[in-house]
DNA sequence: ATCTATTGATAAAG
DNA sequence: TCTTTATCAATAGAT
């Protein structure tokens, strides 16, 4: 859209890259943010440059923006409104889900597999985000121990053990069904700790 | 850019907001590809409509930029160029971060909040992502409260602490510094317990 | 959806 | 990187 009109590949030279990024990118987050107000919607860009330079732009707040969208394939089938309503909406589901699934079951006589496809449901954006991290930190450590750095394994191991267990905490808020929860969390690590020596 | 200059403010009419919509974000979507391919960037576009639809575009896989992008803040201020070597980097810092903090120290003499930072540092992209799903559940678990149902409660909250046990379960890979941190994990979880019923 | 007058974006040069 | 300017690209309004 210039003087010359250019084909759409990579740019060999360097110089006229980096210019070149600078202008679109600027004009791609000035047509985002028209957007945004124009319509009324959430707009969030993530760009990485070839030099690994993070460039953003989200007219609402990122984080909520890529929680929503990490969600959002919960819900799939009905889209909903606002982060209010998007929020409403899926507790909704889960309210249906979880009466549908277990009406009238002896929750303790449910084991995990069986809760598996529940908890999917209630982690499943939560699990696209953390699965990569996961298997990045998985990889990572295996790697460790082709450099026979078994100390440093443990320290790490347990670090990310110990930031379960404070995701854990900060589920447990003190109330009656808290306790009774807790007890199965016991339970449910002994029997996990049996599985992990076989 | 046509007949007449428009405000950049909401367009009050519906079908009109509607056309624009689908027209300005065809147009965003196509400026977005053209700068990543002209400059060999990664660039990820999320739009959620007014009305709740999800627009999506990345020339590269969404999950893995994502995933990038949250891990971009652990390692600011040295910006990496592709995947691997984000995760390279990622890692040696956090060598250099457990080695630095943690030398001639004894794990088992560390408490847990003593290991939060370095936690933190090793989870800090991750939380991002975390905490708000965690807040989010936690805030309509608060709802539920006065709604009296204290059985889906129960039920929810069980289902969130299995899910975290499967993540602990991820974690342990059956070598040998598994099963001292799962001891770990054991005493952290009995004091935590204890913790809650204060 | 298609048209087209007009505005907006930008390639090349300075 | 900023400005200029000739040209190309996107699009507002109409159909």
């Amino acid at each position: 859209m210039a003087r010359e009109k250019i084909k759409i590949e990579k740019i060999d030279n360097l110089m006229a890259r980096q210019v070149t990024f600078s202008k679109r990118r600027r004009g791609l987050i000035k047509k985002a943010q028209k957007l945004a107000v124009l319509n009324d919607a959430d707009v969030s860009i993530i760009i990485f440059s070839a030099t690994g330079k993070l460039h953003e732009f989200s007219n609402f707040s990122m984080e909520d923006t890529l929680t929503r969208y990490v969600l959002h394939f919960n819900d799939s089938e009905k889209p909903v409104q606002p982060c209010l309503a998007l929020q409403r909406s899926n507790l909704e589901m889960l309210h249906k889900e979880v009466n549908d699934k277990m009406r009238g079951e002896d929750l303790e006589g449910v084991g995990v597999e069986e809760l598996g496809q529940l908890e999917n449901k209630l982690g499943a954006g939560l699990s696209l985000v953390l699965k990569t991290e996961e298997e990045r930190v998985s990889t990572e450590i295996n790697k460790l121990q082709r450099k026979e750095n078994k100390q440093l394994r443990q320290k790490m191991k347990t670090m990310m053990i110990l930031h379960q267990e404070k995701l854990v905490t900060m589920n447990s808020e003190g109330d009656d069904a808290v306790l009774e929860a807790e007890g199965m969390l016991l339970e449910s690590v002994n029997g996990q700790q049996h599985i992990c020596r076989q």
